[in-house]
DNA sequence: ATAATATATAAAACATTATTTATATAAATT
DNA sequence: AATTTATATAAATAATGTTTTATATATTAT
């Protein structure tokens, strides 16, 4: 029961269904879902930890970009997350992606322009 | 969304998945819930008000009882709480149960004993 | 009519969560 | 080595949610 009390607490917060949303888009790292919500690092990272506790979420480190996807791995949670993704149909949710595809064109036009590797999330 | 979260919220708490899981049974009135959960009677009706709000449960009034069902006529919330139904394994739902059942029972026999109609629940 | 009962609601106290601000850590760059 | 960058964490504050206690309302019983 404590299972599945921390999977609808994680659930019951609207930047953590933006987040679950966003990340239906495939893994992408921190600030990258922080220019999506154009919120600060430290609350995104907050509401990671909770759905990583949730088993809602994956984390992956590769240098010093931690990246986040979907679990996918349990049915139970798959499916609540799966009818999240098709229940919301929101304005913000809307405006969320096209910021983060904004924001990552940007990163790979920065790329081409320089071979720096000291840039987000490359 | 809203709608999304007042059901994700509603799921979040301890008493109210009891509260579901005991409305499994069938519809209950509030002294027994009251009675199967042990708790005081405003906190019980503070949680089906929850229930109400997310649209998980429906009242019916019988003179002066409350009588409350689980909300079956969505599809989606009803494959939540069936899930939840399915998920809660828990010691604490069987005592609730146990408590429902001999309190159901109590009634009964006192219903035999006297033609008073001024009795919990009738 | 008066009393008793079932339930709801409001206000206050309490508990949990979320947000902000500041700081720490570790990796990559210069 | 010193600096910058990405992210995490901790402490303080703010916001929400829950529980308790007291009271109100409506219905039934006497």
């Amino acid at each position: 029961m404590k299972e599945l009390l921390n999977i609808f607490k994680a659930l019951s917060d609207k930047t953590r269904l933006r987040i679950i949303k966003l990340l239906e888009h495939g893994e992408l790292c921190v600030c990258d879902i922080v220019a999506a919500l154009e919120m600060v690092q430290p609350k995104v990272s907050f509401h990671l930890r909770v759905l990583k506790k949730a088993g809602l979420i994956k984390d992956r480190k590769q240098g010093k970009w931690m990246h986040y996807r979907l679990d996918e791995s349990d049915i139970f949670k798959r499916f609540v997350t799966v009818s999240v993704i098709e229940k919301i149909s929101d304005t913000m949710v809307k405006e969320d992606y096209e910021r983060l595809e904004r924001f990552m064109k940007n990163k790979s036009e920065g790329l081409e322009a320089t071979t720096s590797k000291n840039r987000c999330c490359v």
